[in-house]
DNA sequence: CACGTCTGTCATGCT
DNA sequence: GAAGCATGACAGACG
């Protein structure tokens, strides 16, 4: 079950992202209304109140907690959180789209909702109940007990909310506290239809099987009381001016006696409880506990915590907007609010600051093919490792593997050609297996193929194969050949043998010729010491003779050193470029992957703007005028309501117990 | 002739 | 301690 739910979950995610991509608005929140407690957890993040299921366990996992380094679980572990970032960059804009979907559907009877069709449904991806069902088979509505079928999802997707993310007794409208105080919250909306903003109470999901809108709650656009102006305390540190203010305290807090409902012109002003699961949509720093840096605008109105308990107490947007840890803090809640005061001001003031502004300094315009190539290139170019083929480090590897591994190349190893030419000790001891290997590995350029870089490798590295190079019956030696076969080209035919072989011939060959060694400086070289010292035995040698000897032996084996240690190296920085590449290679993709998804939150973030417009431009106070966008915002209250707010007097209001007013949608 | 590269060699440290 | 290996450094050869 738990390797369905990390595939089911992960799978979601991306077909969420993949959605997002090819342009069709996705509302998360549909299915994240409609989630199992793991999918919740897993994009919302861990709730204090989750504890209460199993599935803390889980939390913890994907917290990172619990999971030893070495777990494979680790790799799934931020996998899991890379996809979950990227989710919520794209709920964080879907959250308007719920907005939107809410307005287009009214609903003013309190406890009945109507779909209205209305709704475009291209605003409103359906995409909830089936995941739901995939989810969770059992598709026991929490907290839905004992509300109408009809609004079955809505009430679990509200109890939902209370149940997991509402420690019990923490109030913030837990479970208890609306079985407390049954008129917050659920019995505002029944008092106050149209006002009562279950916003979020409806579900995405199987609801919108039903209906594409169907359990949308009625929106209660609140002004609150505090847009008498006063009384809606300013928050602390909600600069002057700003629309983000926020009146949250008490917003849509249905059991206060006087709210003030007013019928607002909101012809399909709905906000289905999609979004109620959204973690804070316009603030993205919310996500994080306390979000200690948005001080400012989230600081609550100091002293209202026990009302602002009762007032979000029975809501659910409560959990919608804040994260567990947040929502059982009602000056937390009410800092939310706050927050939520004016979605695009905190989207775009924030998200898209830091998002936009990313996006706009890397890739401006797409990311196509051709300049992700450059981009690869850009970064190739920044290495200190060159890949530059005109420069070809790389040429004596081969041959030096090849030769060095068999043998001393170059070095008599004939046995019968040094009895041939006992005078010549070691020289001309032409030794046909090793330069066999080593022909092999300078004529077969096949070898390099694979190595561009390698290409126009010049360089001989026989490694003293005078012999073969000079005898014109062995032209299958060309590089062998090399520059001493150049050399050699003018009179190597008539040349002396002696003179021939002192010329081609390394030093040692040629103090072993002048001392008379009476063998090959290969077999001096490569005999097994045991033999070597038996070699030595078996000759009368000089100690001048077996010093040299030695020598020749010492230097002989080095040079194979120096010459496997050099093909070492330069493999190490072959296999480094290449590592180097690849890495390339992956960050050009990731960048691109990147670029592909702030675009598209572009996109979204836009659209949702023009929605929040569109929907604003709709408002009507309750003489029917329409709200001027200078003086007012729509935020989004914990119990769901949506609230007309005045911007000054939000911040006016800040740091005293706000008091708002509701208005009632007013279809 | 200067320069870069290749190669051999030495010194040194390590096994 | 000898033998061998690995490697940095150096110098000569060479293009």
């Amino acid at each position: 079950m738990l390797y369905l739910k990390k595939y089911f979950t992960e799978g979601l995610i991306q077909f969420t992202i993949l959605l997002s991509l090819i342009g069709v608005r996705v509302d998360v929140d549909t299915y994240l209304s409609n989630q199992l407690p793991p999918l919740r957890e897993i994009i919302l993040g861990p709730s204090s109140a989750y504890t209460q299921t199993q599935f803390h366990n889980l939390r913890n996992t994907l917290d990172g907690y619990g999971i030893h380094p070495k777990s494979v679980d680790l790799d799934h572990f931020f996998t899991t959180r890379r996809l979950l970032n990227q989710v919520r960059q794209l709920d964080r804009l879907s959250v308007p789209s719920t907005e939107l979907n809410t307005w287009l559907v009214h609903r003013d009877s309190e406890t009945v909702v109507s779909a209205s069709s209305q709704s475009s449904p291209s605003i409103t991806l359906d995409n909830g109940a089936g995941l739901e069902d995939v989810d969770n088979p059992d598709a026991t509505p929490r907290g839905g007990e004992a509300q109408p079928a009809g609004q079955q999802g809505g009430q679990r997707g509200a109890g939902e909310l209370e149940e997991w993310h509402q420690p019990p007794g923490i109030g913030a409208g837990g479970r208890g506290d609306r079985r407390e105080h049954p008129g917050a919250g659920w019995s505002g909306r029944q008092r106050s239809p149209a006002l009562s903003g279950e916003l979020g109470v409806s579900e995405c999901g199987a609801d919108q099987d039903q209906n594409l809108f169907p359990d949308v709650t009625s929106v209660s656009f609140s002004v609150p009381k505090a847009m008498e102006v006063n009384s809606t305390a300013p928050l602390p540190g909600s600069a002057a001016g700003t629309p983000e203010s926020g009146a949250a305290g008490q917003f849509g807090l249905p059991a206060r006696p006087t709210p003030i409902n007013q019928d607002v012109s909101l012809h399909q002003a709905s906000l289905p409880s999609c979004s109620q699961d959204f973690p804070p949509p316009f603030n993205p720093q919310l996500d994080s506990a306390g979000a200690p840096q948005r001080a400012p605008l989230l600081r609550p109105p100091s002293g209202n915590s026990s009302n602002v308990n009762s007032t979000f107490g029975a809501t659910n947007l409560t959990g919608i907007f804040l994260p567990p840890h947040v929502n059982g803090s009602a000056s937390n809640a009410t800092a939310a609010a706050a927050v939520l005061a004016d979605p695009f001001g905190s989207l775009l003031e924030e998200a898209m600051l830091d998002e936009i502004s990313l996006l706009d300094l890397a890739m401006e315009e797409g990311f196509s093919q051709a300049q992700a190539s450059q981009l690869e290139d850009e970064l190739d170019s920044d290495s200190g490792l060159s890949l530059d083929s005109s420069r070809s480090p790389a040429s004596p590897s081969s041959s030096e593997t090849s030769c060095s591994s068999e043998g001393a190349v170059g070095y008599s190893t004939d046995s019968e050609v040094a009895a041939a030419e006992p005078e010549e000790g070691a020289v001309g001891g032409y030794q046909p297996g090793y330069s066999k290997l080593c022909r092999m590995s300078f004529q077969d350029p096949t070898q390099f193929h694979g190595l561009p870089q390698l290409d126009g490798v010049g360089h001989n590295h026989t490694y003293n194969l005078p012999l073969a190079s000079a005898f014109p019956e062995r032209p299958e030696l060309p590089l062998a050949a090399g520059k001493k076969a150049a050399r050699d080209k003018q009179g190597a035919k008539f040349q002396p043998p002696q003179d021939f072989l002192d010329k081609h011939s390394s030093r040692d060959e040629r103090r072993a010729r002048a001392m008379k060694i009476p063998f090959s400086n290969d077999k001096i070289i490569n005999l097994p010491v045991e033999e070597f010292n038996e070699l030595l035995a078996k000759h009368h040698l000089s100690e001048a003779q077996l010093a040299l000897i030695r020598d020749i032996r010492r230097r002989g084996k080095n040079k194979l050193a120096a010459q496997n240690c050099r093909k070492r190296k330069l493999d190490t920085i072959i296999n480094l470029e290449q590592g180097v590449q690849d890495l390339r290679r992956d960050k050009a993709r990731l960048l691109k992957e990147k670029m592909e998804f702030l675009r598209s939150i572009r996109q979204m973030k836009q659209k949702m703007q023009s929605l929040y417009q569109e929907v604003f431009a709709q408002l009507r106070d309750e003489e029917g005028r329409p709200y001027p966008p200078s003086q007012y915002s729509l935020q989004y209250g914990a119990d769901g309501s949506v609230l007309v707010t005045p911007r000054g007097a939000a911040a006016a209001e800040q740091g005293r117990k706000p008091e708002k007013k509701q208005k009632d949608k007013k279809k």
